[in-house]
DNA sequence: ACGTGGGGTTGATCTGCGTCAATGCGGCGC
DNA sequence: GCGCCGCATTGACGCAGATCAACCCCACGT
């Protein structure tokens, strides 16, 4: 097993943020509020951390006091099984709130590991629910959130229980495209930050089949991919091989 | 594709419901609140509704509108692919909440089908949102409630990304029990709500794989099997079988 | 420039589960 | 009580993806 360095929060330089300001706020927390309303969350929100390359911003088990957005960066969310194995359970980036899942049980329930340098705004919760509390809009949007977490994770389930290999990379690959173009990035041409082990656990597959698949899309024209930079050639071609679900 | 019928609300027997006097209070939406709060959540739950066997209660595409608190009786959530095929995403039980996923875009994600008659308890949920803006302990509450339902999907995800057939088969058996045992109900003793099939769909496995892996484990003396009533005669050897993840 | 190591690719072989098909069983309607 | 139908079981066979193994490539440090 690798060494998992812990975040010390005294390394890290507290910066002052606004979400007021920030280029991500159709996608984040404000997403849907007014210029006033913003301002009050920029009240609460009001620290930003760098985490770099390997670091958890918090590991399953730790006391979870706040969520986290993802201001610039990408993260997996991932499991130390017993046995020492890494198992994936999401990639997440800029926009996206992380540590929902540490609500339920007063615990983080995963990790959240950068996968390169990062910053991420700090939310401490019990002042979001304060401020939800008030301001009505807030409320509702912090329920959407939640709620898409559940909606993608039900994606993901549908996924694994019912798509082939292949089908299960096409649809990873279109998830991200979309995920890019929502943050103004290619939908075509991206650089993936994580491992073809990363994908495969993610996926529910070996790295081997991860690899091979990626010369097969290549080779049928679908995409283009060296290492971790991907062009989409094909985007209805990937499209296509969802659909018919064996 | 079997037909499947659309809830009639006017069919349907409404009736007065409190969560005061409900004997699920400590699994659901009122656990941790005083007496004083939970009157104010028997202000909004007012009405309940009879489901009968095969029909669904929402539909995917539906707008969304109340959550459904399960009184008696057990449910499934599904999607119907574009194949027709009914892709399981989670079986569900009294004191539970299903709805979630509406909440996000308006509209329900799937559907949510009874496999048995059952009574649901109807939750509007822009009353809800209401006073949980105004009972502080109810809107942490539903926090939990929404959080553990991510920490569920993430487990499921997990099972179905990285275990076998037969240690997915060990850890729903056991996670029935469980859920069994917090109602009240024998951990080792009960029946089957569900067909091979939709317990296959859920696990991503076939129904003849789900019928062969019963039988072993009858072989195997861990449990005992007459088509759907299931005695769990060696928790630990069923526990035994996870852990070693492949 | 060179060596090292972690990730990635590719091939050969194995196997768990899917697929196809036949048979059994039990509950329900007539 | 009888026959039907949906669900469950069991067997034979095939294949997608896992496993094992060799090799390659590139980034990085010295």
């Amino acid at each position: 097993m690798t060494a998992q360095p812990v975040l010390k929060a005294i390394d890290i330089p507290q910066l002052k943020t606004v979400c007021s300001s920030c280029s991500l706020r159709e996608l984040c927390l404000p997403m849907g509020l007014s210029e006033n309303e913003i301002e009050q969350l920029d009240q609460l929100v009001y620290t930003r951390r760098r985490v770099r390359r390997g670091e958890n911003i918090y590991r399953a088990g730790d006391p979870f006091a706040s969520l986290y957005a993802i201001r610039s960066g990408f993260f997996k969310s991932n499991v130390i099984l017993e046995d020492g194995r890494d198992q994936v359970t999401g990639f997440h980036m800029p926009g996206e709130i992380m540590g929902l899942d540490g609500i339920s049980a007063d615990r983080h329930a995963c990790n959240a590991t950068a996968l390169e340098d990062s910053e991420v705004c700090v939310i401490p919760f019990a002042r979001l629910e304060e401020t939800s509390h008030q301001v009505r809009s807030l409320q509702r949007q912090f329920h959407k959130v939640m709620s898409r977490e559940i909606v993608r994770d039900q994606g993901v389930m549908m996924l694994l229980g019912s798509m082939r290999a292949e089908e299960r990379l096409a649809a990873f690959l279109l998830n991200l495209s979309q995920r890019f173009v929502a943050r103004g990035y290619s939908p075509a041409e991206f650089h993936l930050r994580m491992t073809r082990e990363e994908i495969g656990s993610y996926l529910g597959l070996k790295l081997e089949t991860v690899s091979r698949i990626f010369s097969k899309f290549q080779e049928e024209g679908l995409v283009s991919v060296q290492q971790k930079h991907i062009r989409i050639l094909h985007v209805d071609g990937l499209r296509a091989l969802l659909g018919r679900g064996q």
